[in-house]
DNA sequence: GTCTATAGTCAGATAGAC
DNA sequence: GTCTATCTGACTATAGAC
């Protein structure tokens, strides 16, 4: 199924670019050189082709991140894994994700800021299906890190680090207009080196500012 | 020109539901109980109206955020900010915006969630124009504040900042359903807490991943 | 499996009466 | 300023020949 598969290609490529409702059949079917109809022979409609698009890279992606955690678990034995460890093996395997197919790759990371705006039920309830054992997992693993934390502050953490992640995909090669020419594109292990990085330090932030009195922090106003 | 503001006011409540590309003209009428012709008339175009819609909030926020940070600047004299009290200075007034509108500032957040992924040329130009000063003001309190960060570094930590706030703003009261029932929503004033708190950490990681060794930091892979 | 043709709907924009 | 009516085009989806 040759059709099948550029149908899928230049799905993912358009969605990314302009959106789920800012994307037409017509578009796609230009672009992969199909017929009209053929979307809906092959995926029966818009909505399906998208979960289609999506589903092809995230259970890989999900799957690349729980090898990672399970490797580093294994490698730290009966010690909590390294906090850094472990947000990388949540954000890497994002960057990875379509490395093998070229530039094509370049396409899905921006996808998935979409995703996160457009609000479509069918890609819901994918979501509900495949990030809950994933969500889980890592929030365990932090919990082990990071005994003095509420599990609730664990799960918001969470949320802001793949909230920096999603804009950071959106954005993509953009992000020298946003920045005013201040930020540029960099290879993408730069990006994964520089979240971790901030993001570990947002996890461990509580500890420093318990533990480093004479650092520069505002107590004046807390809520 | 009721009609006008009401046409405003429906336009933002639409657009931050279902996103630019996905409202149409005609629900935006609809909702605001004016003709079809109406918008085309007041603001010539819907890419208009929706620049007319961010700029009735967008000004005010950055004002007050310059505001803030003049107001922290002189409290602080010739010392360096807080990093915390200039974070709250660019996140606060986000989440104010609106209040004086009862109910409808609730819609304004969410709204700049889908601002971030749907490129729409006026609305660059708008940003382009509206925060370029924020932004280096920004930039240059908190280099005084962190001065052994590069300026680069603090340009893309700013640009997580505000991707984890994007990202918490068009969640909204999504937030249960993204995070399988684990967050539930938050007063604003909690949520600025956590972000500021957060971030911070991010911005001081550095400072305190070389000054605490024996911190729980994996160190065996640096790009 | 792939095509043409078209149904049926909705979009943004405008002309012109009032 | 507001309305009705309508233009023009694009959209998803489907029916049916090949």
């Amino acid at each position: 199924m040759d059709t099948r598969d550029q149908l899928l290609d230049a799905a993912e490529q358009l969605f990314a670019e302009r959106g789920y409702a800012g994307t037409s059949l017509r578009a796609i079917t230009h672009l992969a050189q199909a017929n009209l109809a053929a979307v809906n022979y092959h995926f029966g409609s818009k909505e399906n082709l998208l979960c289609s698009v999506v589903r092809r890279r995230v259970v890989p992606i999900n799957q690349r991140r729980l090898e990672q955690l399970d490797a580093a678990e294994a490698a730290a034995g009966p010690a909590p894994v390294p906090v850094n460890r472990i947000l990388r093996a949540l954000i890497e395997p994002v960057f990875e994700a379509g490395n093998g197919d070229g530039a094509l790759g370049i396409y899905f990371p921006r996808l998935i800021g979409w995703l996160y705006s457009e609000s479509i039920t069918q890609i819901e309830e994918l979501y509900e299906a495949e990030f809950s054992e994933v969500f889980s997992r890592f929030v365990d693993a932090l919990a082990k890190s990071l005994p003095k934390h509420p599990r609730s502050d664990l799960y918001w953490f969470i949320q802001f680090t793949l909230g920096m992640l999603v804009t950071v995909l959106m954005t993509g090669d953009r992000i020298g207009l946003c920045t005013t020419g201040h930020c540029t594109q960099e290879p993408p292990e730069m990006l994964v080196h520089r979240l971790v990085g901030f993001a570990e330090g947002g996890f461990l932030g509580r500890d420093r500012a318990n533990t480093a009195p004479g650092s520069r922090t505002d107590t004046t106003r807390k809520i």
